[in-house]
RNA sequence: GCCUGGGUGGCGAAAUGGUAGACGCAGCAGACUUAAAAUCUGCGGUCCGUAAGGGCGUGCGGGUUCGAAUCCCGCCUCGGGCACCA
């Protein structure tokens, strides 16, 4: 449709030949590669590597690696050392299914992909040193990751512990939480349950403090650092021991001081004490519930909304500071994973103990009550703040207020005195659990040895590579495909020489991405991860850019493995970005079933005329009616189905993928890298639609066209041949027939459009830029077509304007450059500076309001006093017209802006 | 449920306490053309009015202020994350 734009001739903006071009030129002159250099200040920019997958890069995905490419080429221009490299993030899920469909070795696969990858990067003329390409799943990798792990369990920081895993009981086989829907296996729906399995950790929670302290210097969103605050969710308490028969149960609480209103304990269904204090005649039930509970999510059995579920243990437990006997239950919304696994109940004071209580009849004790409070009958929810503690509870804080602040000390001392607790700080934070039961993963470099127990592989038989395969199906018991081949488990002990097994769990991706930016600082090391004093000099990342879903899995651990490294003193720097932006997503409008957002898959239809579903649904905003095929004992039968439309992620699974490729060969890659600046700001999200391309488009084109002017129009007579190429200072007078003004003009909005731009790009404000470039030109084709073509002014602001477009359409900036007659790639030329005399304005438009209103606008010149605005305001027609027959109360001047003037 | 980010014309948006709708898309009108496309010029929130001009208007309800899209309180609604997708 918006084909007929294009001059398939190429005469006018010639965009491919342009492209092609200038992408040749500097892949030879090497002008991106990256090299040390102390003597300049660096800038690493980096955009968060990509996972090759096999339908290759949409448009979608050019909402990060173009903003990360224009900050990359405006920082070179101001004179930095830029770093701005590029990898694989290969390893996961993605190709282990793949290879387990089809046979194929996602080794041979992946390199087809970042290759894929690369080329459509290329076209995109993004400025990557790709001297410095990295592949996670290359040896010469994933060799790092198991250093880093030994180094790890020698600091103590890996270690065993039983994990649940999701388990697909008809399968046999681990499944991420992905592929569990409603509690069923995605592939077979089969029932679900959690299964322990001894798995590998990170104590990622004895840097809990220092990952929450380290927030405070870096330059990144509030609202994502709020989200780590809460994931690693510090909170302070204490532990409180009660007796329970033999037994000592202890609780983690943030309240101590409600203590003495604790009616019931509860323990999670997995605590390992259950089955030992349970009584005979509850063991069925118990066991029954434990089952139930073992099905649901985390979130499901936490959910505050929900009905609470639970069952009586039979047994009792001693509260310690009033000798109450305590009933103990087990529910499903206490979780093994947090605190103790057991709390004590205060539905008093806390909203979900308050539920339970009620549901099951338990007692509710008031610690702290208003004065005139009824007694706890007459309680419709927790009393959480507020009131006095009670008298009558005999404790020895009779009368404090209840807060929280003052009070849980005094609570924590007094019972560390009476030795029934201790204080204690809790972190919602749990440990990093690395171990993957899967094929296509860095090998943990471990081995078992029936002597020795666990052994780490020595550091000099690094890597422990993975091995091929010729099944990619997970082994028995949940172990990973490993398990399977006898060569690479059967190994010696490095210890005693005996035989001995080797760890065949792999490692979570999210390892390799907790470190690779310090592997672009030196990618090719062999005898390190990397040298130090290179990595001091490129560290740390000045701008990090990604998406917010990384808010806490990616950006939490690439920061604790940072402040690790700096602990074993191999950086400096202990936090990795000091920047960070997120950008927003792009989305497609994407057909779903019916009423649902379920989106419809290949196979689905019997046609799917894309264009003429979408007008048709925008016409009627109603259901399309639409066929697909299904099967049916082993049958093919069509169904009838409604389809609708609605904004989901692109994706070339739901057949609303648009590559760059195509867009760089309808538009120019330049046009599209203007469309993903202009059309929402970078932080948000991009509704896709191929019409948007026009405008982008026309302006490159319209660009191209005045500036071809500028070149091509013949000096008038007596004119030197060579125009002034430098920005700002004096130029010659009466060059052409222009009168000043005009000219003073022109050379004012482009030193203005130059503050601006810079100041933009800066904060990441890249649609503004674009529409201030806009501006800028429409101000030159106007002042040209005025007879000013031939003007110094003219070619000044052509090369400004060249500039500053540099970083959004570096080809068409450096071919604009090269008919200015300028020397070299815009890359490595000079960012113009604005110059703020020519850019300053003489006059300015004052409004003037009555009571609020724009009553009247005034032209005044620029820097006139307040009272000289007031006096102008006053002395205006209007606004005496307007002011007839009222008392003016108060007037308000802001300086060079507004009068408002306050009457009745 | 918990944590987080949004909501402004037909559409993408701009304005971060001071002229709401810059810039662009789609549209309409005109110029050029044998014609169409491209290109160029112009119009464009809404209501009243021939016009000049005026009223209303930034998801909803309240508040602070001379002045609120912007700040505060309460709602509605849409997106992202929730630990094995990366």
């Amino acid at each position: 449709m918006s084909e007929a734009v294009i001059d398939e001739s190429g005469g006018r903006y010639p965009f491919r030949e342009i492209e092609k071009k200038w992408q040749a030129r500097w892949a030879d002159a090497k002008v991106h590669k990256a090299t040390q250099d102390t003597s300049k200040q660096k800038y690493y920019v980096l955009v968060m590597f990509p996972y090759p997958s096999g339908s290759g890069l949409h448009v979608g995905h050019c909402k990060n690696y173009v903003p990360g490419d224009v900050v990359a080429r405006f920082k070179a221009m101001q004179g930095y050392n830029v770093l701005n490299p590029m990898g694989w993030d290969a390893f996961g899920q993605p190709a282990e299914q793949d290879a387990i469909k089809r046979g194929v070795n996602p080794r041979t696969v992946v390199p087809t992909l970042a290759e894929v990858y690369k080329k459509q990067l290329n076209i995109l003329g993004v400025s990557y040193d790709w001297d410095r390409e990295i592949n996670s799943t290359d040896p010469s990798y994933y060799k790092w990751n198991q250093w880093m792990f030994l180094k790890l369990y020698e600091k103590g920081l890996a270690y065993r512990d039983a994990a649940p895993v999701n388990w697909c009981i008809n399968e046999s086989t681990v499944l991420a939480n992905e592929e569990v829907v409603d509690g069923k296996c995605w592939r077979c729906d089969g029932p679900v349950v959690k299964k322990p399995l001894p798995q590998w950790k990170l104590r990622i929670t004895s840097y809990a403090d220092r990952l929450l302290a380290g927030l405070e210097g870096i330059d990144w969103a509030e609202g994502l650092k709020t989200q780590q605050r809460d994931w690693i969710g510090r909170s302070e308490g204490a532990e409180v021991d009660f007796a329970c028969g033999t037994h000592k149960i202890t609780v983690f609480t943030t309240r101590p001081d409600t203590l003495w209103g604790a009616t019931f304990m509860v323990l999670s269904p997995e605590h390992p004490l259950v089955a030992e204090i349970t009584t005979g005649a509850q063991k069925a039930t118990l066991e029954a519930y434990a089952a139930e509970a073992a099905k649901k999510s985390d979130e499901d059995r936490t959910a505050e909304g929900k009905e609470k579920t639970g069952v009586f243990t039979g047994a009792y437990a001693i509260n310690p500071v009033n000798g109450a006997q305590i009933p103990i239950w087990i529910a499903d919304y206490v979780l093994t994973g947090y605190g103790t696994g057991a709390i004590m109940a205060v539905p008093a004071h806390d909203q979900r103990d308050f539920e339970f209580a009620r549901k099951f009849d338990l007692p509710i004790v008031l610690v702290y009550a208003e004065a005139d409070t009824p007694v706890e009958s007459g309680l419709t929810e927790a009393f959480a703040s507020g009131g006095a503690f009670r008298e009558s509870l005999g404790s020895p804080f009779s009368g404090e207020p209840q807060d929280k602040s003052v009070i849980v000390p005094k609570v924590v001392k007094w019972i560390e005195a009476q030795g029934c607790g201790r204080g204690k700080i809790q972190y919602r934070l749990r440990d990093w659990l690395l171990s993957r039961q899967r094929y296509w993963g860095t090998p943990i470099p471990m081995v078992h040895c029936p002597s020795c127990g666990i052994v780490p592989v020595p550091e000099d038989q690094l890597p422990v590579v993975l091995p091929d395969c010729e099944n990619y199906k997970p082994g028995p018991d949940g172990r990973s495909p490993l398990s399977t081949i006898e060569s690479f488990v059967k190994t010696t002990c490095p210890s005693c020489g005996g035989p001995a097994e080797r760890e065949t769990d792999t490692m979570a991706g999210s390892v390799d991405s907790s470190w690779y930016f310090l592997r672009f600082a030196d990618p090719h090391n062999e005898n390190a991860a990397w040298d130090k004093a290179i990595a001091d000099y490129w560290m740390p990342i000045d701008m990090y850019i990604g998406g917010r879903e990384h808010a806490v899995g990616h950006l939490l651990y690439c920061r604790f493995f940072t402040k690790f490294f700096q602990d074993l003193g191999l950086i400096s720097v202990d936090e990795p970005a000091a920047a960070l932006r997120n950008q927003g997503m792009l989305n497609a409008f994407t057909p779903v079933l019916s009423g649902t957002d379920k989106s419809i898959k290949p196979g689905e239809f019997v046609h799917y005329p894309r264009d003429e579903w979408i007008a048709q649904y925008n016409a009627n905003k109603a259901p399309i009616p639409a066929e697909r095929i299904i099967e049916v004992d082993g049958k093919q039968k069509i169904e009838p189905i409604e389809v609708e439309f609605s904004w989901l992620k692109m994706s070339k699974s739901k057949q609303t993928a648009v590559t760059p490729d195509e867009m760089a060969d309808k538009y120019g890659a330049d046009s599209l890298r203007t469309l993903i600046l202009f059309e929402a700001p970078f932080e948000d999200t991009i509704q896709w639609s191929e019409e948007r391309m026009n405008g982008p488009f026309r302006f490159l084109a319209r660009v191209w066209d005045t500036v071809s002017g500028i070149v091509s129009a013949p000096p008038p007579p007596g004119a030197s041949e060579t125009l002034p190429s430098v920005l700002g200072g004096d130029l010659p007078d009466n060059w052409a027939p222009m009168p000043d003004a005009d000219v003073k003009t022109l050379r004012r909005k482009l030193h203005q459009t130059i503050a601006k731009v810079t100041d933009d790009i800066e904060s990441f404000r890249f649609n503004t830029v674009v529409s201030a470039l806009m501006i800028l030109h429409d101000a030159l084709r106007k002042f040209c077509n005025a007879g000013g073509v031939a003007h110094p002014a003219a070619r000044e602001t052509a090369e400004g304007l060249t500039l500053l477009l540099a970083p959004l359409a570096p080809h068409l900036a450096d071919e604009l450059w090269e008919k200015l007659g300028g020397q070299g790639f815009l890359f490595q030329t000079q960012w113009p500076v604005s110059d703020p005399s020519l850019a300053a304005n003489e006059e300015v438009t004052v409004v003037v309001q009555i009571n609020g209103k724009v009553r009247e606008k005034l032209t005044l010149p620029a820097g006139l006093s307040n009272d000289a605005l007031e006096a102008a305001a006053l002395d205006s027609d209007k606004v005496r017209a307007d002011l007839e027959g009222k008392t003016i109360r108060k007037v308000i001047v802001v300086p060079g802006k507004l009068v408002n003037i306050v009457a009745n």
